[in-house]
DNA sequence: AGCTTTCAACTTTTT
DNA sequence: GTTGAAAGCT
């Protein structure tokens, strides 16, 4: 089980009795070391219901759940806790949160809840104004605070208008018997504090507990695992300093200093062996991140040769980079036979950057998928919409059909619909044409045929009002007649868990008919601008949108180039990165109003670095000469970030033996050419 | 007063 | 290329 590890990983897995800090560089195998750990640890006797893996994100603990359950099967996978540090609080409150005077059934306010008490606590409309204090005392929860504490280190106006709110939030709160997100974790943490039943019990519930990404952990949560842990329990963290990117909600570094402080039998195990990246890539991360103050010290290695040097572009605006950046794709492609889309991947700081990006992929056909923020067209509610119109412009897409006659329900069920599939099968038709063949009446009974007929006119006639309406106003009456035809609003609320979320999904629905209707009425928004077109059919608006959805659908999973931000993309990886944007002010990041400190630097510093360790065999770093703000195009001035890479400093530079391990390098992989014959 | 139009500015994101 | 805020118009 433990041969594939390296030394400094095995000791990780290992040190199964006491505090544990695994120092995980980029790409040196940190998820290997938590779940072999874990079944180490079963090994030793812990049930797994005894061990806590503790994540961020709900997508990072069921990442962890699957690749444990490669390794220590699926019966003990399903037990361990495997959990957010959010839903490891939700657990601990509905079991015991009683004892802090919470009602059973508490309910947890999403952050629209939040705004929606604010404005009503502060006395405002304003939501711009509640989202300011929303962030205000989001953070100051999360550094632990409660209202009078945050008046007291409150800086301007604004602030101390912030914490007199939060006052008043909290004792609604209180009246509601609701919590906020950063309740779930400073709830628990008070109710282990105080009550020593309660703190017993937990501590005694876990015999061992693991936390991811450590460096993202805020003040909140590291006292939270102190008090989870206690004295005995053994525990591991695992993080990286250097990738510490999310100090701006509220993450401090600071949990990593104070654990040998805290802990001083802690074993810090660096692991550094990285099995990511080529040398040359390697290098200039670590050359980036040497500017940052050390808190322990790493340097990233790997056994992979030096590889291609990092290539640096300087482009004449946004538009010359995403061309760059496109034609680097095809270059690459045209060269290397099986390179796929999905094998690059765009980075940039902040989300509009994609914009350009997306607009040259896709003008050069490149199937593309911007990470981090769902499509809109990913939402079931308007896929289920697509399905209705993906069918009416091709009544053969049975996919569409399937989705379309079973939202909502009416009746239609699986028996008639497998005996309909394979009607159709037998006479090679579509779902579709075969609903109205004469032989189902044979196979069908009465009913189901009736209930399918039905559905067909349906179609059929909603398709021909779609052909003949257009112009917006009409349009959106099509629509809006369809959809209570088929009662969808009534489809929400049944199948909803909260009146809420129906409520929004139902809003989107609106969004999304608006959005047809002016399409209809000849408004078309696109690159360059918002035209005026003429007036189209739903019909062919549907069109266009069935277009879209099958690109979206395309890019869902398969061949697709990733563009994503810097945050997104940490702990992913691609074989070719372009890093866009690197400017000053963008990367890093200055807004005008704020005065850069030196944390905020070191903090973007570490993004630079994030970026860079992302790629394993190629990275091309494009800065502008020229940009874009506002309306007018002003000078670029390449990121700091570029000269620190010191890409220039070659390995020869540096380390004549260095130079010499190259040449036989490349002399191994490419044999000389044998004489009489063209190299 | 309420609506429309124009102008400007533009982080990062999870629970 | 969107969104929000301010100014101007009905």
């Amino acid at each position: 089980m433990t041969e594939t590890l390296n030394p400094a990983q095995l000791q990780a897995v290992h040190h199964l009795h006491g505090p544990c800090l695994v120092l995980a560089g980029a790409g040196s195998g940190k998820t290997r070391v938590i779940v072999h750990k874990i079944g180490k640890l079963l090994q030793t006797g812990l049930e797994p219901r005894q061990i806590a893996a503790i994540t961020f994100t709900n997508k990072a603990a069921a990442e962890m759940r699957d690749r444990a359950k490669a390794l220590v099967g699926a019966r003990a996978a399903r037990e361990l806790v495997v959990s957010t540090f959010h839903s490891l609080g939700v657990r601990i409150l509905r079991a015991d949160g009683t004892r802090i005077g919470l009602k059973e059934n508490f309910s947890i306010l999403d952050s629209d809840d939040v705004l929606g008490v604010l404005r009503d606590a502060g006395g405002t409309t304003d939501a711009k104004l509640a989202r300011g204090w929303q962030w205000a005392i989001s953070l100051w929860k999360n550094q632990g605070l409660n209202a009078a504490q945050a008046a007291a280190v409150a800086h301007d106006e604004l602030e101390q208008t912030a914490a007199r709110v939060m006052q008043r939030y909290e004792e609604r709160l209180n009246a509601y018997q609701a919590v906020d997100f950063d309740d779930l974790i400073g709830l628990p943490l008070k109710l282990l504090t105080r009550d020593d039943e309660a703190r017993a019990k937990w501590q005694a519930a876990f015999g061992h507990v693991l936390v991811d990404e450590y460096q993202d952990t805020n003040a909140v949560q590291y006292e939270l695992l102190k008090v989870l842990v206690g004295s005995h329990t053994p525990f591991t963290t695992v993080g990286d300093d250097d990738q510490s990117i999310y100090g701006w909600r509220g993450a401090t570094i600071d949990n990593l200093k104070r654990l040998p402080q805290d802990y001083p039998r802690l074993k810090v195990i660096p692991l550094e062996q990285n099995y990511r990246s080529t040398g040359a890539i390697l290098r200039a991360a670590n050359h980036v991140i040497a500017k940052n103050p050390k808190l322990f010290e790493k340097k990233l290695w790997s056994e992979f040769g030096e590889g291609e040097p990092v290539q640096v572009s300087e482009c004449d605006g946004e538009e010359h980079e995403a061309e760059r950046a496109v034609a680097r794709i095809q270059a690459q492609r045209a060269r290397g036979g099986a390179v796929k889309f999905s094998d690059f991947a765009i980075l940039y700081r902040a989300n509009h950057q994609a914009r350009v990006f997306e607009q040259k992929l896709r003008a050069a056909q490149i199937p593309y998928k911007v990470s981090g923020g769902q499509s809109f067209f990913d939402r079931t509610e308007i896929k289920d919409l697509c399905a209705w119109l993906r069918l009416l412009v091709n009544n053969d897409d049975d996919p569409a059909f399937l989705r379309a006659v079973t939202t909502p329900k009416r009746g239609i069920g699986t028996t008639t619909l497998a005996a309909l599939s394979e009607y159709s099968g037998q006479w090679k038709t579509s779902l579709f044409e075969a609903l109205f063949s004469p032989g189902l009446a044979a196979v069908l009974k009465p009913k189901a045929l009736q209930g399918l007929h039905d559905f067909g006119r349906e179609v059929n006639d909603l398709e021909h009002r779609a052909r003949q309406t257009t112009g917006a106003d009409d349009a959106r009456a099509l629509l809006l007649g369809w959809l209570k035809a088929i009662g969808y609003e009534q489809h929400l609320h049944d199948n909803e868990e909260s009146e809420k979320l129906a409520t929004a999904r139902w809003s989107n629905v609106l969004d999304f008919v608006d959005w047809i209707a002016r399409r209809c009425g000849g408004e078309l928004t696109q690159e360059g601008g918002t035209f005026e077109t003429e007036r189209q059919s739903v019909l062919q608006v549907a069109q266009t949108i069935s277009v879209i959805i099958s690109l979206a659908e395309r890019g869902d999973e398969q061949d697709v180039v990733t563009l994503s931000t810097l945050h997104a993309a940490k702990g992913l990886e691609w074989p070719h990165v372009v890093l866009a944007g690197v400017n000053e002010g963008l990367l890093p990041f200055k807004s005008q109003d704020d005065e850069m400190t030196p944390e905020r630097l070191e903090e973007e510093r570490r993004l630079m670095y994030v970026g860079i360790t992302r790629a394993r065999t190629t990275l091309a770093v494009s800065t502008l000469r020229r940009r874009k703000r506002g309306r007018e195009t002003v000078a670029g001035v390449p990121s700091r970030f570029i000269a620190e890479m010191r890409l220039s400093e070659g390995v020869t530079k540096e380390d004549p033996r260095e130079r010499l391990r190259l040449l036989r390098e490349r002399l191994a992989a490419k044999p000389p050419a044998p004489v009489g014959q063209d190299a």
